[in-house]
DNA sequence: GAGATCCGCCTAACAGTGTTCGGATTCTTG
DNA sequence: CAAGAATCCGAACACTGTTAGGCGGATCTC
């Protein structure tokens, strides 16, 4: 079997260009239904029905329902990553790094409630049998979310303060492990940094978790102070262990 | 129509007995299921063919799916709290409170690890269309297993000294709704206190949440001390913000 | 002990799901 | 224009939760 088909002069995207557009027409489809019905409602039929056509017309799009839903995560986690992205690049003009870290927690905690189907879609399991891709698209779009988070959180600091944080001691392999992490988002992040990193962002995550899924929904509409309070109270505990320059 | 049937003068447990051993019999089965399976594939046929009966036979012990969901549910929540409770009481003989608080979130995340079908069944949505009931058997076991943590987060500490913690200012609704919060362990916890732990709490679980569901299998066998190394830190700023006696 | 009642379980069915096979239609390509 | 591939649909399979109706046996009353 050679290369390709298109062995003409022109790349010939002519019928590719209709395959992607399908494909993202039925991509929206899904997305639509998980913002109104729920990502456990999703159904290959029911985006086929909205869509004018039967099921096993997606089937020439996405080989099943896993490869979709696939899509539609990265895809979710992207815009994700886009809405810290913007959250921080609206506080540039702030002095301190702090307001810059305080509106990339705000802007997940506020993706999260106000698209609690997408929330749910990305963390937790509202898909039977659905497994997710070992390293895939979705890995790298988890990446960079978190690059963004963790840029702002050690913003203005230099590698030899990061270095010296106030940290428990590392084990051996544990810090050798963190020393060839890929999540090096600019330069090299030294060990004590990494863990003060996956501690913070364990926190933010997990108030927001709480949150979404509604396991403290006795707070009633005092949840966003909530939230605030943490956020700010991590972050001084954060940089309280960075030593002055 | 009379109260009940039962009108002789034993209480008859003689059938209910019957009916509550076979409801134990299909919890069991079901567990195992989940356990096996993962939770998302509880299925009430599959449910029914281990026992040797049909589907419909389930129907005369649970109203439908969502209800032994539910009981699936109280019952992790139980054990959870057990886990907890059993964890600070292996610790009584310390001299200090810290290391019961680290035993008892280091059980939280054993039983999320060791059980991870049954911590994503508390904290995913693995049912498509199950629906928590507002108030019930699972909001009390929550708060349970919320004092467990909350008792060990502030042990040692005089109500005044809780009250004087160092709290970013909380504004005076939130600060009247959280001193009538139903989660008073044992005797008034001041709002800074609340405030604490809310994010404590909050902490602890996104670590947990964050592992067991998979996002941070880039860090391998070390999320064992990842986990160790943020709660130390954890706790040391949670305790820092309280003045001494 | 005989009769009435109710409980427990079954067979059958309905609407829904993801997925696969085979044939028909349409559209691009040489 | 003819060849051929890409697209799509009808039908089916195995699975899900749930409901209706009927049968047998254990239980309770007289």
């Amino acid at each position: 079997m050679p290369a390709t088909r298109h062995t003409t002069t022109a790349p010939v995207p002519l019928r590719e260009r209709r395959r992607a557009a399908a494909a993202q027409e039925i991509l929206d489809a899904a997305e639509r239904q998980i913002g109104e019905q729920g990502p456990a409602a999703l159904s290959l039929r029911a985006v086929a029905r909205s869509l004018g056509m039967t099921v096993q017309a997606l089937y020439h799009y996405f080989p099943n329902r896993d490869a979709l839903v696939t899509a539609l995560i990265a895809k979710a986690y992207g815009e994700l990553s886009d809405a810290l992205q913007a959250a921080a690049d609206a506080e540039r003009a702030a002095p301190s790094s702090a307001p810059r870290l305080v509106a990339v927690a705000e802007a997940y905690r506020d993706w999260g409630v106000a698209r609690p189907e997408h929330f749910q879609l990305l963390y937790g399991t509202p898909l039977r049998y659905y497994a997710a891709p070992a390293e895939g698209p979705t890995t790298q779009a988890v990446r960079r979310m978190g690059a963004v988070f963790q840029r702002e959180l050690f913003a203005g600091f230099s590698p030899a303060q990061l270095a010296a944080a106030d940290v428990p001691p590392l084990s051996p392999p544990y810090r050798e492990h963190l020393e060839q992490l890929p999540l090096h988002a600019q330069g090299d992040l030294p060990p004590a940094a990494v863990a003060l990193f996956l501690s913070a962002w364990g926190h933010v995550h997990g108030l927001v978790v709480l949150e979404v899924f509604g396991h403290t929904a006795y707070l009633g509409a005092h949840q966003a102070e909530v939230f605030r309070t943490s956020v700010r109270m991590m972050l001084e505990d954060v940089h309280r262990r960075i030593p002055a320059a």
